[in-house]
DNA sequence: TTGCGTGCAAAGGTTTTGCATGGCA
DNA sequence: TGCCATGCAAAACCTTTGCACGCAA
């Protein structure tokens, strides 16, 4: 299927059940890579960049591209992943990346592949804007600006 | 209003009406800084990056962070942007960045505003997908591989 | 044995920081 | 005059590339 054959090699399948193990949070590569040094036989950030790009690319693994931090990676292969689907809010103030669960977001991508020629994936995209603590405390910064 | 007293600049102006004048466009903070640099007088990147940083944060400009390339910059700054506002799809295939207007967009955010206590802001999520040709492309590419 | 996989070192590119100088009000 | 703004140089990061060696099949 493949044009290359791909070997079954250590690092892959270290790097992978480390992501089956988390996917619930979301690494960046950096991360991988000290977990092995710390607790197992260490592995190169080459080769964790390089088998995290076949991942995304196979659909394996989800890449979260945000502002301001490193790029994150998130196991979404099988089933029960995508039947709890989720996307990630994250806040432009305090930069918690939250996720979150939502019919519409399918919807949107369905109106959005019908009328607009584009095939949107969810869960590559990450939707930005500001966090409820956050807008409280800009809300009641503003309101004491006012008063004074 | 601010704490800051911000003064009235030569860099300043000339950044901000690069911007206003290329507001159908997005700009990275280099090319803002090459385009002073042969047409007039040059500007620093420290400074471009400062001011579009100001910018970003008093809602004049959008910032737009994208998968593999560096940081982009719009102009959203008055009301004329703001009743065309589009969004970005970005295609994870080939890269390219397609504006779309659509009302559903606009509607998702009222309702994870309300159910999910986020404050979207779509302008500034870039949605990831596949574009129109990328699909066919690799749809054609499929069949003939299953043709073989 | 063949050729992909690995990882070090180095390069490449973007963005930020420190600091001395310049310029607005 | 007081401060903010500027921009150079350097640092800080993240990610990719080149290359020699290792290892799976």
């Amino acid at each position: 299927m493949n044009k290359k054959s791909s070997y079954k090699t250590r690092q892959k399948e270290l790097i992978l059940s480390f992501l089956r193990k988390n996917n619930e949070t979301h690494v960046t590569a950096a991360y991988i890579c000290a977990y092995f040094r710390t607790c197992e036989a260490p592995i190169g950030v080459t080769t964790v960049y390089r088998h995290l790009d076949k991942m995304v690319e196979s659909g394996l693994v989800q890449k979260i591209v945000t502002d301001g931090e490193a790029t994150c990676y998130q196991y979404i292969g099988d089933e029960h992943c995508m039947r709890h689907a989720h996307f990630h809010l994250k806040c432009l103030s305090c930069g918690k990346l939250i996720h979150m669960e939502c019919k519409l977001v399918q919807e949107l991508a369905e109106h959005i592949h019908e009328e607009h020629n584009f095939d949107m994936q969810p869960l590559r995209t990450t939707f930005y804007g500001t966090c409820d603590a956050c807008s409280r405390s800009s809300r009641q910064k503003a309101e004491t600006t006012a008063t004074l």
